[in-house]
DNA sequence: CAGTTATATGAACAGGTGTACAAACGAGAA
DNA sequence: TTCTCGTTTGTACACCTGTTCATATAACTG
């Protein structure tokens, strides 16, 4: 990301072509930016920050989790499924229960980061 | 965020209701999630985050911007509004012409820290 | 004024997403 | 083995989302 530069309006409809093209230019591939929204999208659904945020205090099994939230065993399953995938999530199988935790990475810093926006803003 | 506790185990069906009790109570309201996921929702879509980066290197119209991304006036406007919701990016009129640019903020700093992370990933 | 240009908006549609229900799987217990 | 428990998976369905098309608005031009 670079610094925002002046530009001087533009000829819209007859737009030069070569401006056109020179923007074009400085834009990643078309998968950087799939890429990156798929890792934002993660995040941006209530549940699955819920189970992020449950799984930062503790490790916990599916059905603690599906307790805590209220919510079906299935559908907590599910979205840990898609955590996993992410790699947000591991697990460590229990005998019959399967403990999930958080990975330490990045995301849980964004969590926080947007969350602490949040909160300054008020 | 608060650091991961060592957690022994569960009871599941059985589980102490006062155990699921203390950590509901740990949790923040639903509101705060919601807010949060709709913080990345905004990103999570690759035509909104293009958009996110050319702005972010100049301010340009919109007409600019759907020929850039080879896509409807009426699409991009539509992106541009929810972008504008979300106080990601302003405007300012010119004529017939209404110039949008990035507001800095910390959903651009989000965006480079992700991109910063899948390139570390490779 | 009418006509053109840049943008915004509303409706409709396809595709995606989250949940509940039901069934299946896998590991222990009897 | 059969049974139960914790989890996973498949399906169905309601809801949401992004795009296109058509229309509307707003500002300049002649």
């Amino acid at each position: 990301m670079k610094t925002i530069r002046s530009y001087k309006g533009c000829s819209c409809r007859a737009i030069d072509p070569e401006l056109v093209e020179s923007i074009k230019s400085e834009m990643p591939e078309d998968d950087f930016f799939q890429d990156i929204s798929d890792r934002f999208r993660v995040l941006a659904d209530p549940t699955r920050l819920k189970i992020v945020y449950a799984l930062s205090l503790r490790e916990m099994c599916v059905y603690d989790i599906a307790n805590m939230l209220e919510m079906t065993q299935s559908a907590v399953s599910h979205q840990l499924r898609t955590l996993k995938q992410a790699k947000v999530v591991s697990f460590r199988k229990n005998g019959k229960m399967v403990c999930y935790s958080l990975v330490k990475c990045d995301i849980a810093k964004l969590f926080a980061m947007v969350s602490k926006q949040l909160a300054a803003e008020g």
